[in-house]
DNA sequence: GCCAACAAGATTGTCAACGATTTCGTTGCC
DNA sequence: GGCAACGAAATCGTTGACAATCTTGTTGGC
């Protein structure tokens, strides 16, 4: 009866359902507004209720289920509204990691955006959605990354672990690739030009093109 | 033996803690470092440890409380760096709100502002460092709620939790008052005048001031 | 036939006890 | 006298059971 998958990482029962539950509903696997029975969890993870609670109140926290009362959790759904504020937030926020990445990024991480730009254009070029939104998270990712602004990069990261299906939908709408690659390309060039002012105002321009995009 | 305060709110024994802990901890009750035993807690607030555990867990999560395995709970300590990477990130959230408050804002909300305003420069002649303390708060906290930005808010609160003992330093820092007059008036007179470009700006360069102040 | 009160089922919230891990003081050895 | 191994105390993590609450299906009355 094989109890956890990795037993070397000695992970706690808790932190197994934690990430265990939270990749499910990364990766869409839980429908929105599914109901989380915590003792169907609790078998279904190998662990007792009490982790699978603790890793709920922990995924509440971080706005990815609801809990009420008496009631259950829920997967939480974001409205498009919702969506939008989110990335409004999303727009500052990696519009100050890009401003830090400017100044701080080294030459090596410099070229590493420069490639990422090479293969976003590859990929919209030969028509290929999927790696082109692939190479687009990375690219978010890396500059996140490269800023050194830890706190900013928490947010960020759980802000857009509540965009998942939007983001799903987003990826697959017809020339939205040619669009968003521009301005990726000019976040790049304002980054490599270590020019945090133009930066900063690249990546927001590109993120107020989502909000339009989100909105219809 | 009165076991809790209010009865009428109906609270849940988890959510009552959670509320005491979060509170003692925001008001520098607690000192920082201080460890958090769950045993003491349940026994002071009379609940039992499973809820304390709750609590913990989501004050963790909140970035209050630093949890390590089988070592227990302590009140987090932000440092001086970490200080400024959170005010950088208050600097862009808060510029997002503040130009969203330029144009949501009514006229009631606009006067209210105005009306801080010169309780704020009253508060700064009477040389009444306190009573500016909590006008500063109110300003922020109104201007974040004219915003309707609702995410940005719950991230804004977040991080502003983290921040008590530093702020309470700021504060009483001798002529820190006065620059940071002009500068809120900068931010009211941007937001009567519906600008919300100047708004944003006016924010940011006062919290770009704060973090030169916590730098010192 | 429709609505309200009721009861059964399901689910979460709470509790006390057990087991695992870490910390710290003690003892024995070099 | 200093250091390592050992053991006791403290504390957290986990378990299973119980109580409170909500949901749902049923029944009785109008």
């Amino acid at each position: 009866m094989p109890k956890e998958a990795r037993p070397g990482t000695g992970e706690q029962a808790k932190q197994h359902a934690l990430e265990q539950l939270r990749q499910a509903i990364s990766r869409g696997e839980m429908a929105p507004a599914q109901r989380l029975v915590e003792n169907e969890l609790a078998e279904q993870f190998g662990v007792t209720r009490a982790s699978i609670r603790a890793a709920l109140i922990e995924l509440a926290s971080e706005g990815l289920v609801e809990r009420i009362r008496n009631r259950g959790s829920r997967v939480r759904v974001v409205s498009v509204e919702e969506a939008v504020a989110i990335t409004e937030c999303r727009m500052v926020l990696e519009g100050l990691c890009a401003a830090k990445a400017a100044v701080e990024a080294d030459e090596e991480q410099l070229t590493e955006l420069a490639d990422l730009g090479t293969a976003m254009s590859k990929a919209v070029a030969d028509g290929e959605p999927l790696t082109y939104s692939d190479l687009n998270h990375q690219l978010h990712a890396r500059i996140r990354e490269f800023s050194g602004q830890r706190v900013a990069v928490e947010l960020l990261e759980r802000l857009n672990a509540q965009l998942v299906r939007h983001r799903f939908q987003l990826a697959l709408r017809p020339g939205r690739a040619q669009r968003s690659l521009g301005e990726h390309l000019a976040v790049i060039e304002a980054i490599r030009a270590r020019d945090p002012q133009a930066a900063e105002a690249a990546v927001r321009a590109h993120l107020a093109s989502v909000i339009d995009a989100l909105s219809e």
